[in-house]
DNA sequence: TCATTAAATTGTT
DNA sequence: AACAATTTAATGA
């Protein structure tokens, strides 16, 4: 099982700090366990850490306030979030719910506002995390109207590995197909089709409850 | 270790 | 949306 103090060193943001600032981060960070189903942080609730998923898979999500949910995605092992929200001065805008038992480190406010006032390194990474993301959410609208329903999936997964969210984090992933569905718009029986169609071009393999990214590139590329 | 059962997930209509 | 089949995890002999 990997430690925070580890899991902070092999992130890739706190190895552009000096020392006295790594050790500071690694001092005011804490950790904590998420059961599958649970809450890492709520909407409305203020927002008070930036948040780095240690183990396992959290997913942003919003509930209408008539109870229909949508997923914006998912965030794997190695990833970070938040740094938006603690941005802005309003509570967080939505949920973020542990689609397995998870871990993850929370930065405090404090700490991270303190990086931001005094590393570049930091700024830059910040920087090109969220240049990263708005690449994703205008990848998503586009092929969200260009794309069919297994080019979707074959799109929301490569987004899934994108290795410069989440480095270092292996070519497998368990999720059930249920929650493939949610984070790529599709239903769940589109999404078996669309994975037992990828599966056949050798782009992935499925098995129970979890798949495995064979050649993140042609997925990346694939539009039906 | 094996059998039984419930729960989760998948495959099909 | 409904149903059947399959896989996994938990339980107890």
């Amino acid at each position: 099982m990997v430690t925070l103090a580890k899991f902070l060193a092999d992130s890739v943001w706190p190895q552009a700090l000096e020392p006295r600032a790594s050790e500071r981060v690694r001092c005011e960070s804490l950790e904590r366990a998420v059961a599958a189903g649970g809450y890492v942080c709520r909407k409305g609730e203020p927002v008070e850490y930036w948040v780095g998923v240690i183990e396992g898979l959290v997913k942003i999500s919003s509930v209408s306030p008539e109870g229909k949910a949508v997923t914006f995605t998912g965030v794997r092992a190695g990833g970070w979030f938040g740094e938006g929200s603690l941005l802005r001065p309003d509570p967080w805008r939505y949920d973020a719910v542990a689609l397995r038992d998870s871990r993850v480190a929370l930065v405090p406010r404090a700490t991270f506002d303190w990086l931001l006032d005094s590393s570049i390194g930091f700024n830059r990474f910040l920087l090109g995390q969220l240049n990263e993301r708005l690449a994703q959410f205008i990848a998503m609208v586009e092929y969200d109207r260009l794309l069919d329903p297994d080019a979707r999936v074959a799109r929301c997964l490569a987004a899934l590995f994108n290795p410069r969210l989440y480095p270092g984090s292996s070519r497998e992933l368990m999720i059930s197909q249920e929650e493939l569905g949610y984070l790529s718009g599709v239903s769940r029986q589109r999404v078996n089709q669309a994975l037992q169609r990828l599966g056949e071009i050798r782009l992935l393999r499925v098995d129970y409850g979890k798949v495995t990214v064979l050649d993140l590139e042609g997925l990346k590329a694939f539009e039906g």
